[in-house]
DNA sequence: TTGTTATTTTAATAATTATTTAATAATAGA
DNA sequence: TCTATTATTAAATAATTATTAAAATAACAA
């Protein structure tokens, strides 16, 4: 279960052009995952500026690196999506998934 | 189906903590929702700030607001948090759900 | 009308974030 | 070793965002 702090900055590593894209080439790529200069030169943006867009995606916990030779190769890490995505919807029509058009108490 | 920038904005409206408590709080009010400043006194947040943080919301189309009398009641509209979370799993593990362990080619 | 309540807007400030350039580290191969 | 390649870091700048306080708007009631 991740706290209201891991999933904001899970959105804010997500909301941003580039890093959205990032995430989601390193979705498609699975968990082989794609070295850093590729997903560069794939998205056209340069190498300072993908590394930064990396730490950020890193330290929400969204990728993971692993090193292999001179390559780094990055890899989408499901977890905290899924865990973000649990956090978004948990009271989603109070937990019955399918009734958001029923009426809720208390509010 | 919402496009890049749609889903941009719809991840930074939720990525600060007041807005996401009080889109959390929307979706468990339903669509009766609840008015402004019931929901300002409830997060302990101002009038202003508040104003300015559903405006960030609804430019962003995650909730909508009805005027009733004097208040303005704001509820949780779920079309776009669906569309931005079909979004981030569209090409998840290459569209086969739970298959996130099998490599992809091309990466 | 006048006053009260509910909400929004505006303006100012503080804080954060993205991008660029230049410099630095680490690896591989000649 | 020396050189080229891959990637990261640091510093500077530009742009965006959050918050506050004050003023403005809108709806209702006396």
């Amino acid at each position: 279960m991740l706290t209201s702090t891991q999933v904001v900055a899970a959105l804010s590593a997500l909301a941003q052009h580039t890093r959205l894209e990032v995430y989601r080439l390193l979705v498609a790529c699975g968990p082989q995952g794609m070295a850093a200069g590729q997903v560069a030169e794939r998205l056209k943006v340069s190498p300072a500026n993908m590394s930064f867009h990396f730490k950020t995606l890193s330290h929400a916990g969204l990728i993971s690196s692993r090193q292999d030779g001179r390559f780094v190769y990055y890899a989408a890490n499901f977890t905290v999506m899924n865990g973000m995505l649990a956090y978004l919807t948990e009271n989603c029509c109070a937990g019955n998934p399918g009734a958001c058009a029923i009426p809720i108490k208390q509010c």
